[in-house]
DNA sequence: TTTGATTTTGAGCGACTGCTCAAGTTAAAA
DNA sequence: TTTTAACTTGAGCAGTCGCTCAAAATCAAA
């Protein structure tokens, strides 16, 4: 029971980060978020507060799912750089048809939140540190076990993947250069293990 | 007198730009734009059709500006990399605090319009397009000079530009790393250089 | 100075926005 | 079966949206 709803709250949020993360924040009318979530607004207001308010929980959710996402990725990898490869290459080429969009919602939402002061723009801020933070781990022990050389701190290595995965995330978001995602990748990692 | 015609569009074109860039198609609403350029609803329509006819050439104007910067750049070089790299350090150093947004407009653009079918989506894949191009021919000409080694087509150093120069901007949207930006950006050419 | 064409003005329209809340529904406790 | 608390419904509010258009202002030609 107690489950249930909590699943029903998990199963919601998820179909709200599905259309916010298409259409952005301000694109997304409560009238679409109605009929993708199937919820009347008094339970929407009821259970979320506001329109920010869900879309707060839907960012959190999708920063939690690409966690998942990688941490999947690492366990049928038996290396960590390897591991990380195969996330890159699920997200850009695999997820492309099927995903909302191209870009990553968090780099949507840094975006589209122009205001400083903004709470969603901090948001985004403090999910993409947090990020940040979870692949510095990742390369510090890629570095421990040699597939690194280490001769680059596991943070310059952390914001050398951000910038060249959400650049290509954002070249890719057109129709008609799939055939370059693999080579683009390949030297990617190339890069990295050269550094 | 037509100049002057002429010069104030342009005026008004700079304006409306400047305030598309910073907060969006969306989240810019008419009233907002009417008192950034100075014109009533009836004017505006007249002489632009609609909002978003303002903001095609808004667009528009942004790109030409951009390719005004690097001509000037490239003028003040002895070499074609040495102005890019100059180019780049201007919009992520030293403009960062008089420019609208970190992030490039046409960027913005791609991550606002989601539909494929939007006139306004496919008006940022054609204006990158003529970007990467211009970009291809700078290039071309570097390895002519002997700038790069060629080992590489202008078009691929024009893709790794694009990927590194608009995900360093995005890294670089935010308060508190502005130490990191001249490192990031000489490793870029220095990887540029060696590929 | 008068005329006629062009441009500017801003009140305001119909549509849509985020959101409220009284009434209705449901389901577990008594 | 009745009570009660929790949840859902959807008509509709107040405000904002993109945009129109009749009236006023402006300016060049006659």
């Amino acid at each position: 029971m107690v489950n249930k709803v909590k699943f029903e709250r998990e199963t919601v949020v998820r179909l709200a980060s599905q259309l916010f993360w298409e259409k952005g924040f301000n694109a997304t009318s409560t009238r679409d978020l109605q009929d993708a979530i199937n919820m009347r607004p008094g339970s929407i207001y009821s259970a979320f507060g506001s329109k920010e308010g869900l879309y707060i929980e839907s960012l959190k959710n999708y920063t939690m799912q690409i966690e998942d996402q990688i941490k999947t990725c690492l366990l049928a990898s038996p290396t960590i750089i390897g591991g990380l490869q195969t996330f890159v290459e699920n997200v850009i080429i695999k997820d492309k048809k099927n995903a909302p969009s191209a870009i990553c919602m968090l780099v949507k939402a840094n975006c589209e939140f122009a205001d400083e002061d903004s709470c969603l723009y901090s948001l985004s801020l403090d999910l993409s540190d947090k990020f940040e933070d979870y692949l510095s781990d990742l390369f510090a022990q890629a570095i421990a076990r040699e597939e690194l050389k280490g001769e680059v701190s596991p943070k310059d290595y952390a914001r050398f993947f951000k910038v060249q995965f959400t650049g290509l995330r954002g070249y890719f978001n057109r129709p008609g250069v799939e055939e370059l995602a693999q080579p683009m990748i390949d030297q990617m990692f190339k890069i990295m293990r050269a550094l």
